[in-house]
DNA sequence: CGCGGACTTGATGTGTTTCAAACCCGGTGG
DNA sequence: CCACCGGGTTTGAAACACATCAAGTCCGCG
């Protein structure tokens, strides 16, 4: 509650045309005519390790396109716990609801350092109502929201803990086998088990060297070895 | 896999402008000259316990509200097993993607006796593209549909079986404090625990007096104890 | 009447939680 | 430079909840 929101640093105007992440992202579609209808700044922004986003019931000013890091979308419990519903990275929508002007269901924290594109409220509404092309693609990003939270739920929410962690490093994992990882209460959180379960898993896999720190929290992993634990017990 | 399909029957054909449920479901804010728009049947249909509306994969032809009764969409797992990621009651929409053109990413099947409405995909493209009032609404489903796979996985997927199997009842209950439950393999399958453990939470919440159980599976809970028990250990 | 399916119950084992303590490491300040 | 602190991680031992395997019961139905 206390985490510092210091660390959102201003990075200058977003040239959308020129993205290089553009065709997985919002806008991936829209025409050169498109962009003459945005009159309303898109900014680029840096956001720090545990900084936030926005914060879950805030007045929804701004929808995000997460251009690299990686953000985790929190839920808050009853008891005072917390539980991660869902991982976004790059191309990856967070605040879509604000598109909908509906308060953030969410707090968007930053896990590794994320570079975003905060784009207002008012240029989603200009857009959509102008443009069939955002439209759809707005459809379509509500669509792949309730995939990844349905795969949460069923690849991560089912089996051992040692399953749930080889599944959490396969959804991570990048091309070479190389794997940005976070704190093992934000693992606990993802995958409904304690710190201490996470930790004693992790630390068991180096151990048995299917993962392999290279830094802290990066590792190299035995991409085999992991999709063997997934479904085993 | 071998359920029978049968117990899908058409009831006639709907009436959109005189449903009792129109204001909760999908076409709530359609005007009198949206209606004329849809050139296509729009069945009603009546569906057995146990008969699937459509399964995942199918080709998309078209979506449907629920009229009453219960629905559970099912994502089966790679081991065999079965894990159901939502469940749906009156005013809800089943097989939104359709409406996306993507093939159905669930199994939806009827819990108890079912009457809904299939609204061919056909409809949803002509009316989204014409009137602002759908893709409005269209929208909202999806978020809905966002929110209540985020409440499965922190309200079903956290904490004790007790107060899991307690907070899957106050989400079914009704004013009178009545429910109408289901098997307890889909309870299982619900809250990730085994069919056992299901039934012996739900037997000992019997015998404590908190549900008591009219008619086989028709309870009438103590709601006040179910809160109790959902947030305790 | 006897069968099958869903539910219940028991005994046992194991995975996970819990509570505690030790550890490692980067940072701070003497 | 080193002592010291604090946060995150690791590890341990004991308690517990849940899974598992295996009967047994209670229906409805042919």
């Amino acid at each position: 509650m206390k985490k510092t929101d210091i660390g959102a640093a201003w990075r200058g105007l977003a040239n959308c045309k020129g993205c290089g992440i553009r065709e997985t992202a919002l806008f991936a579609d829209l025409t050169e005519g498109d962009f003459s209808l945005i009159h309303l700044p898109i900014d680029e922004i840096v956001v720090a390790p545990g900084a936030a986003l926005y914060h879950v019931g805030d007045e929804p000013q701004a929808l995000y396109t997460v251009r690299s890091g990686l953000v985790k979308l929190v839920q808050y419990l009853p008891n005072g716990g917390q539980r991660i519903v869902r991982l976004l990275r790059a191309g990856d929508t967070a605040g879509l609801e604000a598109a909908l002007g509906e308060p953030y269901r969410h707090t968007a924290i930053a896990v590794h350092p994320v570079l975003t594109c905060r784009i207002p409220r008012a240029v989603i509404q200009r857009l959509s109502e102008e443009t069939q092309h955002l439209h759809q693609q707005l459809l379509r990003r509500w669509h792949q929201a309730v995939e990844r939270a349905d795969a949460f739920l069923v690849e991560l929410g089912t089996g051992s803990a040692r399953a749930r962690v080889a599944r959490l490093f396969l959804t991570l994992i990048d091309e070479q086998d190389d794997c940005d990882f976070f704190g093992r209460e934000d693992v606990g959180a993802v995958l409904g088990i304690t710190t201490e379960t996470a930790s004693r898993v992790v630390a068991e896999l180096k151990r048995q060297g299917v993962l392999d720190e290279s830094r802290p929290n990066r590792f190299h992993c035995d991409r085999a070895a992991l999709r063997a634990l997934a479904d085993g017990p």
